[in-house]
DNA sequence: GTCCACTCTTGATCTGGGTCAAGGAGATCA
DNA sequence: TGATCTCCTTGACCCAGATCAAGAGTGGAC
């Protein structure tokens, strides 16, 4: 999942938002090699499913560029995504030899994998990878634990707001396409894959979606460009009390 | 979170569950004795604040015994559970100088602490600590996306499986009071602290927990005290269609 | 062009769970 | 033997969001 401190990794390395530094910033040129070697690319195109959950994973790695989801599903369809994958985000478990949730690209995709065996074993070699990779992880946990509280006490309203504060403060600190005090985005899911993620029904994300146009709280150009004139205002129709440890 | 993994640690060290173990199981004695020395132990009672949401935090720790819960409330009151933390859990994070969220003792509680300082030096120090935190909060990760499954799109009736599910499947594990098939066990949680968890109100709880009785998949002997006759018929209501992987 | 597929919007209606309200069942204490 | 408190249950009613249904854009293929 996406934040602050990944966030600071992913700008400082633009080719790749990894270059193996989203794993470790504190790696030294001999291990940043050791990573090199193991290391190669995978590229979906959209809609592609990346892994299966139940499948072997015999790879760790992290999004390059695109967008990828976590989802699990129940055996009567209903579906709730459970992670939102962003650039310089970490896929996979060392320790595991399956995937617990389906990933699916959701734009194309590039994706900076390792292969599982070398780089656990890398790990232990290299202390500090398992500790970058704990932090990475206790933020990912806040993420979920946060989400938590949006799929069982907020409003629909809310939901969506909570969710486009998310992707509009990503979006602009990747971006950085503030003008003014605007911000502009586009929506990087469907209408469905939101509904997905906010636990609520497709129309009710449409009708939702559609009410905050209406009442000036964003504005929507074609379905998926959006201009958030207020960050404030949308931040308070997310029912957030605090603005910062917020994220995706 | 609980899981297979530290109620094997837990039985392993009846006095403490910790013993240093469920943190690192691999500790050598000299390790041990390291840890030992910034250990200390609080003890509360039913109903007090471990740490309220913001404060500082300088220790980390585990529970040795009792139940605590990791809650997180908006601004208008209403609150949503985001962890339950049972004998061996790991609350804290090193690295975070403030708590995250209010953490509270449902019954009395006996908590092992170290001081954070000396604890994250030691982390530095002895990797497979890092190691070993990285697994459980891999876990915790794991619960608490499956919690997210349950809160986005389960019923009010299959929440409520759900979490008779799991307290039922840690109590098997840690009391084996099983006799035949039954299962028999105490509810350490009101229907408000269910409610919290499970995002319901209390009124919901009570009246599907009345439902399920009537339709003969629990017993229930007073308020608290409940027996599952068949396993197999609450995952069912429960709508999980894998047995493993699930804990709170 | 004009199909067709896909995504999205909007309306009408239904319902699961929330809300409000009135007790009941145990505890603890005097 | 109540008095009171906390926790729980049950009923009546209501509403946010689900469901069902009917289009409306939009864009690619031919």
């Amino acid at each position: 999942m996406l934040n602050e401190r990944s966030l600071a990794v992913s700008q400082q390395c633009a080719e790749c938002p990894i270059r193996h530094r989203a794993v470790c910033a504190r790696c030294e040129n001999d291990e940043l090699e050791q990573l090199e070697e193991i290391k190669y690319y995978r590229r979906f195109e959209a809609g592609q499913t990346v892994i299966w959950s139940g499948d072997r994973m015999d790879f760790v790695g992290s999004v390059v560029s695109g967008i990828a989801t976590l989802t699990q599903t129940m055996e009567d369809g209903r579906t709730q995504m459970v992670g939102l994958l962003l650039p310089s985000d970490f896929v996979g478990r060392p320790g595991r030899a399956t995937a617990a949730y389906d990933v699916v690209a959701t734009t194309d995709l590039l994706m900076c994998c390792f292969r599982k065996a070398p780089f656990e074993s890398m790990m232990t070699r290299t202390p500090h990878i398992a500790q970058r990779l704990l932090e990475m992880t206790l933020d990912e946990l806040d993420a979920a634990r946060e989400w938590m509280l949006v799929l069982g006490r907020k409003t629909a309203r809310e939901k969506i707001a909570s969710l486009l504060s998310i992707i509009a403060r990503r979006d602009a600190s990747i971006n950085m396409r503030q003008t003014s005090g605007a911000l502009v985005f586009d929506l990087p899911l469907t209408r469905e894959a939101m509904a997905d993620y906010l636990g609520l029904t497709l129309e009710t994300v449409s009708r939702q979606i559609s009410a905050l146009r209406k009442d000036g709280v964003i504005q929507l150009e074609g379905k998926r460009h959006v201009t958030v004139p207020d960050m404030s205002r949308l931040l308070d129709e997310a029912g957030d009390d605090s603005d910062g440890g917020l994220f995706a």
